[in-house]
DNA sequence: CTGAAAGCGCTAACAC
DNA sequence: GTGTTAGCGCTTTCAG
């Protein structure tokens, strides 16, 4: 299979290289006629442009970063990851942009690249997760004016000038833990990571529907875990011994950590104790009990970060782009509310 | 930030632009006092070669693809996947290679890609996950001359010219039904795979485990999975009806779906039921019960995948490269062993 | 509507 | 040991 190039393609259909350049970035000003020619040649030669002459000369990669900074190995394994992944990819496929990879397993890591990310012309743009609140990386490429947006929203001192998609974490937590007060419990407990924005909008979500309908808030009944099934386990461990009557977990993986603490206490999910998880997992439904969790769009959310990425980069920077995606309670059998 | 090319850092320098590339690609033939003052000069500006210009000029991009066929969107929240994508950005960040992530929801979209892939000359190599048996996508970039190492065995028919890391699975299998041929248990089932190599080399291995002890191999035993938790459920469902004493599954994903489903059988594991898994997942050993499983090396089979392709592409594709890595039985509680 | 020509920023062969 | 020079394959003015 030959190398072929716009020069070659030219020869072969009679035309210039320019033409043929036209012809396959759809630029008008070409005669149908000779777009047709030109299309067979590429058809029947397979032609595929050289991506780094094209870089070169239009200063752009057309490849999108994923940036998953100081990641944990444990928090990685979450299907959220997974899904995310899976849509950022799909969104890239489709407008033709390919996506790579950056994790960090160290702040030393992330420091090294992200000069080199932010200013070799590699990337044209950057989808950043929020991962842990106290990654440095995005102040170190704020200084750069590479394209970004962050999935999951910026601690608040940057939050106005940074562009990000987000899910109402604060609302869903809000739902969950009215769901639970609705069905009468009061011991309700929490399941809380503070490890990133998300989980402390959750945790305010959780305090404010407390509040609103007149719960003390106990924090012997809020145990701190971070987004893994096993620590799930731990935290609920930990919690059983205040006696909760339900139990919201921030993420669905704690909540099956959770439920199998209960169950390991020869207890019953959710006639001693009701659990709500959130995210909405593939596991969640074919859980035992099928739990009862907070849906968030991941795949609506990983798809918006490119697309908003892409108006960056074609548009402008400015104003920064907000989008906070909302969620929904699903009511499933481990809330007690379903027989 | 001023985007500053080679000339510019060797007007700096007070020496020509080949004398500040030859400083940057570590090139023998620089007077250590001229080197000294480019780096200097480098360091101060924060200067980072433009790759576009680099890959154009030395017709290599440092970008590695990683494929994923066909995927499905419930294989790939496996955390096997996390795990392997984890070590190949990892491996590729050691060594300064860019992995980009390729994957395909469509036969449709395999096709259309893997031309792309295979010749616009944006990646310098490929790392092919063999995730389903019937995936053309190896057959399709053959006939280009890109350098590729597929994760798990090819294949019969290729399996001799295609470069490849795996880890035996069928030793593993071997191990995990002989551990429980050697507990005492008669009766032993299988929740199998069918859809990739790996879920072939772990049935043979399974099957020859039996054969060698003599025991009879009962085809109502084997009950079909995919490879999640899920299904694993439901295919220990069915397989209760024949009533195993233990059983053998193909992937800790399945072993947990089965645990869940003997336990809502009120059964209890191992005492009524022993439990062997496959992989060793971060999962398995937190997991009531701890988990027995066969331990793959997946973060070494991920950094092999890497430097056996970086090596492809330095030396020669000649001859194909493969790399079986061993595995370990690791014996918890859930087959019985251990009181 | 099409072609000629000038780069994009770098590598590498070749001279000195 | 260092500088000069000729491309790499494409995009993009600018003429015509």
């Amino acid at each position: 299979m030959k190398r072929w190039t716009l020069e070659d393609i030219g020869k072969l259909a009679g035309v210039s290289r320019s033409t043929v350049s036209r012809v396959i970035n759809d630029q008008p000003h070409t005669s149908p006629a000779v777009r047709q020619r030109v299309e067979q040649v590429i058809r029947e030669t397979g032609y595929q442009p050289n991506s780094a002459a094209r870089s070169l000369a239009s200063s752009q990669s057309r490849i999108l970063g994923l940036v998953m900074p100081s990641i944990l190995q444990s928090a990685f394994t979450d299907p959220y990851y997974a899904l995310i992944i899976q849509a950022i990819s799909h969104a890239c496929n489709q407008h033709d942009y390919t996506p790579s990879l950056f994790l960090f397993q160290s702040a030393d890591e992330e420091a090294k690249m992200s000069q080199r990310l932010a200013s070799s012309g590699l990337i044209d743009g950057l989808i950043v997760t929020a991962d842990t609140i106290d990654s440095q990386f995005v102040q170190m490429i704020q200084p750069y004016a590479i394209p970004f947006v962050q999935i999951g929203r910026p601690l608040r001192e940057s939050a106005t000038c940074i562009s990000y998609v987000d899910v109402d974490n604060e609302a869903g937590a809000y739902l969950a833990a009215s769901h639970l007060i609705q069905q009468g419990y009061q011991r309700i407990g929490q399941l809380a990571t503070l490890h990133n924005t998300a989980g402390h909008d959750r945790d305010a979500g959780f305090r404010r529907a407390l509040l609103d309908r007149g719960l003390p808030i106990d924090e012997k009944l809020i145990a701190l875990s971070s987004f893994s099934e096993a620590s799930g386990y731990r935290a609920m461990q930990q919690l059983l011994t205040q006696k909760p009557e339900a139990v919201f977990a921030q993420s669905d993986a704690i909540a099956l950590g959770a439920i199998r603490a209960i169950r390991d206490q020869d207890l019953r999910v959710p006639e001693d104790i009701a659990v709500v998880g959130f995210d909405d997992m593939p596991l969640a439904a074919s859980a035992s009990p099928p739990l009862t969790t907070v849906r968030q769009p991941i795949a609506r959310a990983g798809k918006l970060a490119v697309e908003t990425l892409l108006d960056i980069i074609q548009t402008s920077p400015q104003p920064a782009r907000h989008i906070v995606l909302p969620v929904e309670l699903v009511i499933r059998a481990s809330s007690g509310a379903v027989s």
